[in-house]
DNA sequence: GAACGTAACACTAACGGTTAGCCTTTTGAA
DNA sequence: TTCAAAAGGCTAACCGTTAGTGTTACGTTC
């Protein structure tokens, strides 16, 4: 079962990426509400079924990246160094991600998901399917009780959310990160 | 402007108590994707469009008591008795809700929600709502910063969903308002 | 390299939640 | 009694989403 590394796959992902440019594109220009999903697989020039075989959602065609986000959190966790803190490597990434939301190409976006209400519900959700990713990610690590466990992943990606609210991200991710430290100080018994 | 204190407001929360109550039943009996809109709203005797004028939509109905969430978290902060301490408060008002949601007759719902994707994904913007709403409650009492005041908030609607889920929910609120009370100490300033 | 299995895509039609438009009845107040 | 507004009803439609069914193009296998 060799894995299909070739011109299918290639083709795939350009049509993935065809109807999220299209979707990114017509949604800025005339707002997420008004463009319907039939409109977006014409722009894309594909038919609505296939739309909704690359996104799971109309919501998701805003978080096309999303993947990236659960993977790069539980990395954080699971390919870190021995002997590296676990709460700092965490910021690390989390102010990576907050920072990529802020750079020119990605403000937009995230103008338009604040301002949505269906898109900020989505993003909550989406938010929880994250937070129980790294969760799975803390207790195999052995790093802390099952509810301390839970309680560090949620209150990470809640971070997250809120420096990206903030009017100065980088002042509210300190404060979000000291507060967060000092909730598994309080918990977690032992650790690297 | 006479408050409409009378006959009208009462018949109005009987029709929404009666749409609630078929709605409860059906999901019940047959599971929440199996029972469309229609139905409960004949089950109700009541016309569609009445049922949404009394529920914004149909996740709505498993969580009618929604409304008493918020305006019971932020009275424990705006209500509570001078010189007493902040995070304590809120502690004996997630309490309170965790155990209605194990007592007899809200269980089965309870159940019903951790079973439905859709129902769970409500849920999770619904607590974003209430953080909202909290946090606006804790900056009116300048507690702290803006940013504290919003992860505190966060934190403790968070306590009360990981509470809910743990096996063991008491003694997982012992350990996440240790996590939270160290949090608020790392942040708060300041505070009777 | 010819045949085959299958992944990707298209098309139609429908389902189910939700809303707009308009009308009737009930209720509280002047 | 009269009247304005609230509550409810009916119809029809919109829109996201999916099932069912076929067709094409790719990768594999002999």
């Amino acid at each position: 079962m060799p894995e299909p590394t070739g011109r299918r796959e290639r083709k795939k992902a350009a049509t993935r990426q065809k109807i999220a440019d299209a979707a990114r594109r017509l949604f800025l220009e005339r707002g997420y509400e008004e463009v319907g999903i039939r409109e977006v697989a014409a722009e894309a020039d594909v038919a609505v079924t296939t739309l909704f075989s690359h996104f799971p959602a109309k919501e998701a065609l805003v978080f096309a990246e999303d993947a990236g986000f659960a993977r790069r959190l539980t990395e954080a966790v699971t390919g870190r160094a021995p002997d590296t803190p676990l709460v700092p490597a965490l910021r690390r990434e989390v102010e990576a991600l907050v920072r990529h939301c802020s750079s020119d190409e990605a403000a937009p976006v995230y103008h338009l998901i604040d301002t949505t209400p269906a898109l900020r519900q989505y993003e909550a959700a989406m938010r929880q399917r994250h937070a129980d990713a790294l969760a799975t990610a803390l207790t195999g690590a052995r790093a802390g009780s099952a509810t301390a466990c839970r309680a560090l992943a949620t209150f990470t990606v809640d971070a997250y959310a809120l420096a990206r609210d903030a009017d100065e991200p980088g002042a509210a991710l300190d404060e979000l990160f000291a507060m967060i430290e000092a909730a598994w100080a309080a918990a977690g018994p032992g650790r690297p």
